[in-house]
DNA sequence: CTGTTAGCGCCTTCAA
DNA sequence: TTGAAGGCGCTAACAG
């Protein structure tokens, strides 16, 4: 029978002859501090050792009223597919600073949440993660309120939180540029614009895509307007091009648009990127399934995670501010390259 | 000022002034039992309203050796997309015991998993879920013996703990029902066997499907290896159309697999379910977004994880075994309607 | 029916 | 440099 984990500090403290005291701060590093003596550090080192003891966490956390634990609320960051990179940032990153991360899904129902915000608290979680599945805009539940909190993938209504974003419209500046260097600049269609309230990633990005384009002396061609996945931007492309569309250069405001894209070109033997370039953003495994490769402005979820629980772990909140994590470019295959004014050397 | 959580059994009793030991009784509902009075138990309840009081978890953990928390460690699971239903489904029946959920990833190493356990098992968890991505034998680390455990979408290689996995073999038999009703059963071809060691899923699906063709008169007409990602399976089946092959009937081993498959037939001109019926397993948001949608038997990763939960919290774990979830069909257009001999009234 | 009291295991002030 | 002792907040014998 092993694995009793019933050896006690004062068990150690026993063995190596000295008081629960002096074993409490050898174990915890603050034997130096403490001036205790090398030979009473050397004893309970190797009594704790011996006897394979491990602390009672839970008796510590009641002593100091904190727990080494993260809790993480979310919506549907671990159930939906795609979002949950975050998880693993955040997981690694607390285990980084030797935490361990509580996780609850809300599923979008507040009481849900509200619950599982309780139990967290009440479990004395060192802190809270607010995670969204989607970049959107949220109303913090009070309960949060004087306590630690970052939002991930959000920000709220007023402004008052810590927050961990993509930065979209750098990443929609990323698009633009994109296509600007593939000489698209001056022809650039974008798919998916949606009028979901409170889902900001679309609105920025777009910002994000016309500023880059200005700049270059362009605007934006055209935008068609459609719900974010495969079936919708299939039929939304498909009216369009049967009214007459003839693009040369789209940006899919999310991968699943973009596969919708694809589909419906492919059916009128347009070809990617001959035909058309296509960029998109997300950079989901999807980017790398379709055939050519879709090229992405990548969603950093594991950054963003690891990120957030960093922040709530050492920064001093109350001066955190919004920090916007950048989106890098999954180059795949689905741009045409750049035409060669010039020939140089070779 | 709010929210100081600082209200104590102690200041409950008073307000309602009774011992602690009666504010106790009657906030965990054992004020029957105790045969406390009824005006009592009344003064108690208004008094815990009054304050907003909220039990110290933490304190009551340390009592009772109990934390209402089950641990979750896993390789991929948070990661890796597709499998992350697992945690859905296992935080939504934790919620259902009124229990919270930590979470630890080890991405695969030994070491790292090794610590989460630990700590963990320091912060004194109820139990544990030992979950992987794909479906494989592994073996568990000893740390884990004496503590209850339940085995997710993995089995050990001892066969000593209890474990949740997708019922692949019945899974396979439904994927051959499924041709065999579409008049297909003496022409399947199995696309993605894969050697790779412990992941069983495959090898179970294949011999469902061969049990299923036997009672059908048929035997499996043929097997295509190669890796289950999307471009293995299309070099692979590119390669084995060049061969001359003409199948009419597809089994992918998973969607991903199928998308490949999907890829190579489109280029050659062949249609989906016209010319070739494809039947897949998973079940992912991938199946539905393929053109035609696909017919995928799925991987139940919802319950899955909260089989898994209610087993480690309610059952008698040393008679648990394994349970097998069933893997329903999700019904798409990849399979071509069932020939009809005889047209039956109307 | 209700109150007194002793810990759960640890950290930390205070004395020595 | 070390030890004794008091609690963190709660539960549950054990008296009354």
């Amino acid at each position: 029978m092993s694995g009793h984990d019933r050896v006690t500090l004062a068990d150690v403290a026993a063995l190596a002859k000295v008081s629960v005291t002096t074993a409490s701060y050898v174990l915890n590093g603050r034997a130096e501090q403490m001036r205790i003596s090398a030979g009473a550090t050397e004893r309970v080192r190797a009594a704790a050792v011996e006897l394979s003891y491990r602390p009672n966490r839970v008796a510590r956390n009641l002593r100091t009223a904190t727990t080494s634990t993260i809790g993480v609320i979310s919506d549907h960051v671990a159930s939906g597919a795609y979002a949950s990179g975050m998880l693993t940032g955040a997981a690694t990153a607390a285990r980084g600073s030797d935490r361990l991360l509580m996780i609850g899904e809300s599923e979008g129902d507040r009481l849900v949440e509200a619950t599982l915000i309780e139990e967290m608290l009440d479990r004395q979680v060192d802190g809270i993660v607010y995670a969204t599945r989607t970049h959107s805009r949220v109303a913090i539940p009070a309960i949060l309120q004087n306590h630690p909190v970052v939002l991930l993938n959000c920000v709220d209504t007023e402004g008052l939180y810590p927050a961990v974003v993509p930065d979209e419209v750098a990443g929609g500046r990323l698009a633009g540029a994109t296509l600007i260097e593939a000489g698209l600049g001056a022809h650039v269609h974008v798919i998916g614009e949606d009028a979901t309230p409170n889902a900001i990633a679309g609105p920025l990005r777009i910002q994000g895509l016309r500023s880059r384009l200005a700049e270059a002396g362009h605007n934006l061609a055209g935008v068609v307007p459609c719900a974010w996945d495969v079936r919708p931007a299939h039929a939304a492309i498909n009216a369009w091009l049967d009214q007459g569309a003839r693009p040369s250069a789209l940006v899919c405001l999310n991968d699943r648009v973009a596969m919708g894209v694809y589909q419906a070109l492919t059916e009128r033997g347009l070809e990617i990127p001959v035909d058309v370039s296509v960029v998109s953003f997300d950079g989901s495994e999807l980017a790398t399934w379709l055939q050519p490769e879709l090229t992405s402005v990548a969603l950093p979820f594991v950054e963003l995670g690891a990120r957030a629980v960093e922040i709530l772990v050492q920064a001093d909140l109350s001066t955190a501010g919004v920090t916007r994590v950048p989106m890098p470019l999954l180059a795949g295959a689905s741009v045409s390259p750049p035409p060669r004014f010039e020939a140089d050397g070779g």
